[in-house]
DNA sequence: TAGATTGTTAATCGATTAACAATC
DNA sequence: TAGATTGTTAATCGATTAACAATC
């Protein structure tokens, strides 16, 4: 599955690989063709060693003396980062997080397409959102069966049944998306992202006792 | 405004920090008094070593032969963190993500206390967001100079002006917490804490196609 | 050609882990 | 006391930065 013209990378390579290519995708609706390792890492706040080191580890994408083709490379880092195909993305929670995420059209321009929005809540079942309609959650075996979703997002405000990730790695879910308090572990090695918020926020209250009148 | 009994942390140390305070928090709500830095490295899948450094750069909050006591170490973890004060936070846009910050009670519970939130849609002006009702962004100004509000977070879909962010400082803001696209700059060193959704989803993308068979 | 900027190696820096003495 | 587990130093590992030769 892993696209084979590229070696895998260190998760931190990877995570700086999605800032560069939000950076590039900015330059390249502003029209500008090219740019140097020197030029990005003014922009972004880091060396432009770093952005070298890390891009020449999957391979040589600029030419000396000139620098790099913001779109080309922008497409390289795509293919490596895996936007060159679709995932299907179902949605478990139907709150206002559940709604945020559905709606928010950056991430079908990426690939990632929502194919439901599941929900226990019976006020919530049936109404839309966006082109979805939410549905119950008992119906999401069947569901999962039929249309094979691709990543998981648990977007519920509580703990959800720590059976239940399991379940939906059987049912051939490759990736979640955590948004819960729960730590997902499947015994399948299968990936999982939590976006921890109150995690962010202590981290914030932390440097703003820390870090004021710092250079 | 740090608090002087400990030292400053790397930020990696703090990050840890935050994920320790949860599971603590969870340790005692199930009436676990004690805890040891191997039986925590189990649950939270790190090193016990790691968890006994981390620690240790703040001092000695342990007892040898005997472990951490869970509540005390929680409450001195809460302490560095700085969630031993309140923090009045306003939200910048209401859509579904600003609502869903403004009702999840977690952050409450931990000293952030939403105060004011803030719109430039007019369907959207005077209605309920939990207690708050939401307020014309021309007011924003005037509520700051007020009500003094110590972070604000941009719950914008879209870039918001750059010059926002200045203006807020300059308003006594210490603190953003970003979901918006825009790279937030001030001429003070005001912390930024970045959650960018769209890198988070991309990293389990490229996870997806590179992690799995592993163990 | 001269200037610019990459690709790449080597040096530095910081973070993690291992190990064990201290001590409850 | 013996056992357990921290506190802490030293060793290892990995990531970042500096430097410069290669080359467009």
């Amino acid at each position: 599955m892993a696209n084979p013209k590229y070696k895998k990378a260190p998760l931190v390579v990877i995570k700086r690989l999605t800032k560069y290519y939000r950076y590039l995708g900015d330059l390249s609706n502003t029209g500008i063709e090219r740019v140097s390792s020197s030029y990005l890492s003014e922009k972004m706040g880091c060396t432009a060693s770093q952005i070298r080191q890390d891009l020449n580890f999957f391979g040589g994408f600029g030419q000396q003396g000139y620098g790099y083709h913001v779109k080309q490379l922008s497409n390289a880092i795509g293919d490596i980062l895996g936007l060159d195909r679709k995932y299907s993305v179902i949605i478990l929670g139907a709150g206002y997080l559940g709604h945020a995420l559905a709606k928010y059209s950056n991430f079908s321009k990426r690939g990632f397409v929502f194919t439901g929005i599941f929900d226990i809540n019976p006020d919530l079942i049936g109404t839309k959102v966006g082109d979805l309609t939410v549905m119950h959650t008992d119906d999401l075996i069947d569901f999962c069966k039929s249309k094979k979703p691709d990543i998981a997002v648990f977007a519920l405000p509580k703990t959800a049944s720590p059976e239940l990730a399991e379940q939906l790695v059987n049912l051939g879910i490759k990736g979640f998306w955590n948004f819960s308090h729960m730590d997902i572990q499947t015994s399948k090695n299968v990936p999982v992202e939590n976006v921890h918020l109150s995690e962010s926020l202590m981290t914030l209250a932390y440097r703003i006792n820390n870090e004021e009148d710092e250079q």
